[in-house]
Parts: structure tokens; C-alpha cells; sequence
DNA sequence: ACCTGAACACCGTTCAAGT
DNA sequence: ACCTGAACACCGTTCAAGT
């Protein structure tokens, strides 16, 4: 047989990155990421080695592309809450890329941009040191925290007993309005922004204002 | 051939659970679990269904088995600490089945003992409807997610950059406590009782207590 | 330098066959 | 009712061979 299709290391990856992102890893087989370039599979491992390390290879793409994080808000309380929920939104646009950094442990770096920002509110709002370092952290667990659940529970769409029957008024207090409220889903915009201005507030010392 | 070993669904059940358990899902193949048990492949299944029903069954063991939290404090604050405290403790004693409900949407179910908790001492404190419903749900997402960011951690030992590069005096802020505080590998421990107590002290509206 | 097919050691699953 | 081996369609990876 003669060389039959010619394609770029970069190919390979775009058309790696297609597949994770719009369908998850587990959807990033060799053969198939081959039958996509139209070529054999062992081509693909001359340009990037095997499949670890070509995940590597997105991994690293993803903490490039994570980029700057801007405060905005009057207070430091405020400017930190806006960091949580930008650093949200973004990690919300690539899931399974960075549920991958997070596995090989890139998410620290990741988060650099959005932990300097952090600190900087931090040190604004009066705080030193290690009270400083732990206010930053516990912000950034729970941003991660949070859109690890989220995804999860939008992986999982329904849940198998069903949450509307797990609460009643007998149940919950005697309290028809935290039943209902129990048994409705729960809207997870809302109820990220009063943990994180909870957190935030509480941390910073001060009420985070919008 | 004639029949060779004899061997109960039980069996099988608490040797995929072992495998689960010690050396996470990856682990669990039928081949593996078959050449434990001294039987042919596909005696398992005449057992347990497929692979997927397999987990499925530990699954449920897994919510059944997490049975009840037990609130133990003086204020209503203290004691919504303790469950969170006490909940993330349960939570880390089977990470990999824990991810494994978590995936097939049982969280809810699963969580249902600490919720019920947590809604009584918000009751406690003074909390109704909807404002109630969500402070307990923020302290869920917050452990959860806490955990889920913690096991990720411990998985990836080493951050590749190493987390002591990232921060210097220059980029903290002029802070020298504070950059070595980032530098250190974060206490997870103190980290999320810090968390957990400045959440739910701001949700319960009180400080909470030790 | 870049691509090929054959081959190996793994998977989960189905099925007809045994007792 | 309970277990068997053969077989199928998948994996990731290695390797000698082509041009």
C-alpha cells in the first residue's frame, strides 16, 4: 500500500478536542478518532504518542485557554463574589475538559488567574496571611465543589425516587412552604449566588453587595 | 463438562463491592470478578444481570448502608455544623461508591437522613420555607462538593507545577504569610470546618458554636 | 518522516449447550 | 436452576513493513 491520507498532529487534536468536548471522553476511542481523519489507527499514535498523553495534550490546551478573570464590583466582597461566579461560568462552558484537568491535576494552575484575583480582594478587604489564604481557598473549593455537583446532578436528569415525593408537610416541620420548596428542583443560579454571598460575606467580613 | 463451582449472588455481590471499594469501578471487570469467585464469566451474569446492574445493586447497598446522622451541638448553628461534619466523614469512607451514586442521581436519597437533620435545625433557627430549603441545600452542594474537589486532590498527588512555584511575595500581594500559606499543601480538614462554619453562620443568621 | 495492516492482550455480552 | 466454553464486536497498543 502506498501513504494513503496525510493530516497534522494539530488535526488530531482538534478533532480529539470535538469529541471530548461535544461527547465526553469516554467517546474518544483510537479507531474511532482514526475513522474521523480517515486514516489508520497506529497513525494516530506516530503524531501523539497514545491516548494518554494525547489527553494530556487537551489538558494542557484547557488551562491555556482559561485565561484572565476581571473583578467588578464596588466592595471586595463584591468583586470576589463577581470572580466566583465568573470563574463559574467558565468552568461551566468546557465540563468534561476540565473534569479532566482536575483529574490529572492541573486544576491549580488552572486557577491561578481567578486565585490571584481572590487574593487581591482579599488582602483589600483587610485580611493577612493565613486567614487571607484560607478565605481564597474556601472560595475556590466551593466553585469547584459546586459545578462538580451541578454537573452531576445534569448528568443524572431525574432523580430515581423522584425528590417531590421524598418531602411532605409531615416531613418537613409542619412547613408547607419548605416542602414545596424541598420538593422542587432546585434552581442552581440562584442557589449558587446565595452560598457563595454567604461564604463571601462571611469571610470578607462584610455583606457582599450586588 | 459438569457444573463446577457453586456460588450465591451474595458472593458475588460482596466481591464486586470489594473490588469497588479498594480499587475504585476500573477495577470491577467480569472477567476479573469471575476468576475471584473460580468461575466461568458468564456465570456472573446468569447471577447479576450485566455489568451495569451489577453497580446498580451496590449502589443501593451504598444508600441503604449510610443510614442515620446524628445532630450533637447546643445551638441550632453548632449542631447543622456538626451534620455537615459528620456527614463529610461517612462521605469519605467509600469514595468510589459514593461517586458511583452520585452518578446514577441517588444522591438525593442518599443524602435524605443529613437533610432531614439540617432541616430541623434550620426550623430551629428560626428559618422557614423557602429561606429554609435553601441554606440546607447550600450546606449539601457545600459538602458534597467539598469532598468530590478533596478526593480529586488526594487522587492527584502532586500538582504538576507544584503549587509552591505559583506564589512568591511579589505575587501576593507583598504578603509573606500569606505566600507561604498558598504554598503550603491546604489542611482539608481545617479548611472545610472553616467553610462549613462561616456558611452556616451566616445562613443560620448566628455564629456557630464549637 | 509518515503511514499501513497484522497481531496481541484485553474488554462486555450473547447464546447454545450441558447437568 | 445454574454453570460451561465458543464466539462476537469492541478496546489500546506494539511492531515490522512500506514509501
Amino acid at each position: 500500500m502506498t501513504t494513503h491520507q496525510q493530516f497534522s498532529r494539530e488535526a488530531v487534536l482538534t478533532a480529539a478536542e470535538e469529541l471530548v468536548r461535544t461527547r465526553g471522553p469516554q467517546a474518544l476511542t483510537m479507531r474511532r478518532l482514526a475513522a474521523e481523519l480517515g486514516a489508520a489507527v497506529t497513525a494516530i499514535y506516530w503524531h501523539v504518542g497514545n491516548r494518554e498523553a494525547l489527553l494530556d495534550e487537551l489538558v494542557q490546551r484547557t488551562v491555556r485557554e482559561m485565561g484572565q478573570i476581571r473583578a467588578r464590583g464596588a466592595t471586595p466582597a463584591a468583586r470576589a463574589e463577581s470572580v466566583a461566579l465568573a470563574l463559574r461560568r467558565k468552568l461551566r462552558e468546557r465540563p468534561h475538559l476540565i473534569a479532566l484537568v482536575h483529574e490529572r491535576g492541573l486544576t491549580e494552575l488552572m486557577m491561578l488567574p481567578a486565585q490571584r484575583a481572590l487574593v487581591h480582594e482579599a488582602h483589600a478587604a483587610g485580611l493577612r496571611g493565613e486567614a487571607a489564604a484560607q478565605a481564597v481557598r474556601a472560595v475556590q473549593f466551593q466553585v469547584v465543589g459546586f459545578v462538580l455537583v451541578e454537573r452531576n446532578r445534569e448528568r443524572a436528569p431525574r432523580q430515581q425516587p423522584g425528590e417531590p415525593d421524598l418531602w411532605d408537610v409531615e416531613t418537613a416541620e409542619q412547613d408547607p412552604a419548605l416542602a414545596a420548596a424541598l420538593a422542587r428542583t432546585p434552581d442552581p443560579e440562584r442557589l449558587f449566588a446565595a452560598s457563595i454571598r454567604a461564604l463571601v460575606g462571611s469571610l470578607w467580613g462584610a455583606e457582599a453587595g450586588g
